[in-house]
DNA sequence: GGCTGATCATAG
DNA sequence: CTATGATCAGCC
């Protein structure tokens, strides 16, 4: 438990430096030999270096300082290399949701950022922990995620979910979210009815991440 | 080479 | 299944 987010930046601010290989030493995990079968992998040894708590409930990762962790992986130009997944997507009774109480609001609070730097072709264990820092999205960073997030919760409430891609929105995504594609949920579809369809979820485009750490490091 | 759609492990 | 942690992999 952080008594404030200095506390936990402090602690994060304390791994810089590292490799993934080293952290996992010190901490006694054993890597696994690739990401391919332990995509979450990273960021677990850092939730499990950070003391990060929340599991697999759908809240912040320190719920008692309102922060979010987000490991993000970097070129060695601290541009990202992936999207950052946020939370999964609510697909039913849409009615009912208010943007400041999503979960994707919430979450986008303020998130502690741990860029893991490192080239293409490295393996994960030499990749370096970067310098965190904390985030507050910006009143233009706040319109622009609600403007796509009404964009997309709009064609969702309309049936027509099947007509997002991850072509849709200016800085996030509704992209599948689910262990394989023949995963399905209720959704709405046209004509109000309920069709089955895959689960879907919130990521950040990598543009936009790319300009948060730019506005940071430069 | 970037991006979209698909996928992997695990807990509850 | 839904939620977390994300990256993989093939198409354009």
């Amino acid at each position: 438990m952080y008594r404030s987010k200095l506390e936990l930046l402090e602690k994060a601010l304390s791994l810089a430096g590292l490799t993934i290989g080293e952290l996992a030493n010190q901490l006694n995990v054993i890597p696994p030999s690739d990401l391919k079968k332990k995509k979450g992998w990273m960021g677990q040894l850092i939730e499990l270096a950070l003391g990060a708590s929340a599991g697999s409930k759908p809240i912040q990762d320190f719920p008692e300082i309102g922060v979010e962790l987000k490991t993000i992986p970097v070129d060695t130009n601290l541009k990202p290399i992936e999207s950052t997944y946020i939370c999964t997507t609510q697909l039913i009774r849409t009615h009912e949701l208010i943007w400041e109480k999503t979960h994707l609001r919430n979450k986008l609070s303020e998130i502690l950022w741990l860029p893991i730097i490192g080239n293409k072709n490295d393996s994960f264990l030499i990749k370096t922990i970067g310098t965190a820092f904390l985030w507050q999205p910006d009143d233009n960073e706040i319109n622009l995620l609600r403007q796509d997030w009404e964009e997309l919760m709009e064609m969702i409430s309309e049936g027509k979910i099947e007509s997002i891609s991850a072509r849709t929105g200016q800085v996030l995504q509704l992209r599948p979210k689910a262990a394989n594609g023949s995963a399905l949920t209720n959704a709405i579809g046209l004509n109000g009815t309920i069709i089955q369809t895959r689960p879907r979820g919130f990521y950040l485009r990598t543009a936009f991440t790319a300009q948060i750490l730019k506005n940071h490091y430069r």
